[in-house]
DNA sequence: CTGTTAGCGCGTTCAG
DNA sequence: CTGAACGCGCTAACAG
């Protein structure tokens, strides 16, 4: 049978309650004493006290749920662990739920979360067009953190993000800066908020540059290394069949992601393209493959894991009561030029 | 304030036992009628039964806790999707927590485990040579399984595990039976219980084919990617300061895993050695980045994800109470040939 | 078939 | 400074 306190406190021949005390660290309410031979007790019996009944009387679990598509997409091990990390260091556990981009798996979550009741959720959410897993959230006063994805709705959430803006225009201006660049823009889903607001930075540069918008092509990937094989494979493809001489159908390539980015490598190196000399890459988020693919990819860096962190510390804020000075935190990308840009400006 | 169980039963009329009923779907106890209404009830209110609440009543939590050294290293994601889905399938939730291989925070994780009561534990334990976080368990009952690898003690505990022996039977007699092979054999950490079985299955292959031990070279990394292009790119260092002419140190390198593999053949690169013609390389592990270099990495493969199910599937049978027939569960790896090999038997 | 009752283990008033 | 008593929300015996 597992040791309760009651039991502590017959062998210290005090009240449930003055154990309660040393256990909480009450600073007042129990004479150094006693409160010295209590801690002795507990710490011989080696007595852990009950989260349930704890939870019970308090209200909190000191739990939290972390909501992703799949940690079994490169980009997310890093993030997961900042967030573990900053939660360890505050006394915080978590809960890993993986939704496959499934919005009601993503609900379902949200649910059971909420039962084992986790004193707030961070949400890497699938979809940027619906809020119905906040609403949850929102009625019983859960508070919450989303992450990386913008998700629409009336209200402005909580939320740590990066500037993919900012990101994409670091990437495009790089490439479309230079002579007679004609691009590809090989974006993740649509429905995205990070895809959306890629073009947008695009955007940014094409007017900046003065550019006709037929300078580049867009294509819809769906942020797998297959898809961007396929894709850009297709279009060499039909490059390909065309008349000789003909100009490659484009010489960079922008990727909403690196695994796209690689899954283009794959498919120019397929077709006896070089990279960088006949068509340059770069992708984004800086994941650790990037390093290690042949040549290295270039990319548009984010901070991953403070990213995670931030997060993790954010919602601990809200979570202790304290309203963060601002709603949103934005964390800048910076590009990263490896083997597969021409680096001219070096 | 949120509602509760006896907030149903005065809506409908009923004792809050009845509702209890309905909610565990007891099939006995309650009237048709009745059943129904109150169904009905529960799914307008969206009424959520509190898991402490239910915890304290019943012992169960419905969550179990998942310790594994870093989610960062890339062997863990697949294992953590397997253990994650068949948990999820059964309706349990999973604590993720990295321990980093350090024994004081993993017997730090257990103890926070057992406080939040989870219903059991997978451990994929940083030392073979300790027991002390099991005894927590062990006192407590509460039931565990070990993944992966082997912790010593006096009892067998239940787990799974890779044939860590056989896959590296199957690696080295590929190479060690090719005329006049040199191997290098580039192992884990001494103190896993892995690499121990892994020189285990090279000394069967050694007395098998008859070799003196001369044949093979040890060295001793550390399962990163730097420690293998270290190692041998100081074998390498001293092979080409030393005479002229002269034969590479080996011909062959088997590393315990895909990351070190990975190290060598960057070393490998470096000093221009060409694979597999002059060097062949074998891995082990078969993480996904197995695939993505250049040339893709030949290795043992390991059925990670099935690993991961099939603990967490083992582990419910123990908190259901079930005795599984057998306390271990072995899998077998399999030798994939790509193109760090020169695969003449095909 | 249904309601009543008694805990589960802990935190927290409120008296003393 | 300390203890007695109540309640958190739910389940499980036991009555009826």
């Amino acid at each position: 049978m597992k040791i309760t306190i009651s039991d502590i406190a017959k062998q210290a021949g005090v009240s449930k309650a003055t154990v309660s005390r040393v256990l909480n660290h009450h600073p007042e309410g129990v004479g150094a004493e006693k409160r010295a031979q209590i801690q002795a007790i507990l710490n011989e019996t080696g007595f852990q006290p009950s989260g349930f009944a704890r939870g019970l009387a308090t209200g909190k679990s000191h739990s939290i749920g972390l909501i992703i598509p799949n940690i079994t997409n490169p980009f997310y091990p890093l993030l997961v662990r900042g967030v573990e990390d900053a939660l360890n260091r505050a006394g915080y556990s978590l809960f890993l739920c993986n939704s496959d981009g499934d919005l009601v798996k993503e609900k379902d979550y949200v649910r059971v979360l909420m039962e084992k009741g986790v004193d707030g959720v961070i949400l890497n959410s699938a979809a940027s067009d619906c809020d119905c897993q906040l609403d949850l959230l929102e009625a019983q006063g859960v508070p919450y953190v989303t992450l990386d994805r913008i998700i629409e709705g009336q209200v402005l959430h909580y939320g740590v993000f990066l500037d993919n803006r900012e990101g994409a225009r670091l990437a495009t201006k790089y490439l479309l800066s230079q002579e007679g660049c004609r691009l590809a823009f090989l974006n993740g889903p649509a429905d995205h908020s990070q895809s959306k607001l890629r073009v947008a930075g695009l955007d940014d540069v094409v007017k900046e540059e003065g550019l006709p918008l037929s300078s580049v092509r867009f294509f819809q990937g769906d942020d797998s290394i297959q898809s961007g094989q396929l894709l850009i494979g297709e279009a060499l493809d039909t490059w390909k069949q065309g008349p000789d001489g003909i100009d490659l159908p484009f010489n960079a390539v922008f990727a909403g992601n690196d695994l796209m980015a690689i899954g283009a490598l794959r498919a120019l190196k397929l077709y006896n393209v070089k990279v960088p000399e006949e068509v340059q890459v770069i992708g984004f988020d800086d994941i650790e493959l990037a390093q290690l693919v042949e040549p290295a990819l270039s990319t548009v860096s984010q901070p991953t894991f403070e990213m995670g962190s931030r997060s993790a510390e954010l919602l601990l804020q809200l979570i202790n009561g304290k309203k963060p000075r601002t709603k949103t935190v934005t964390m800048k990308p910076t590009l990263v030029l490896r083997g597969t840009t021409k680096n001219l400006n070096n």
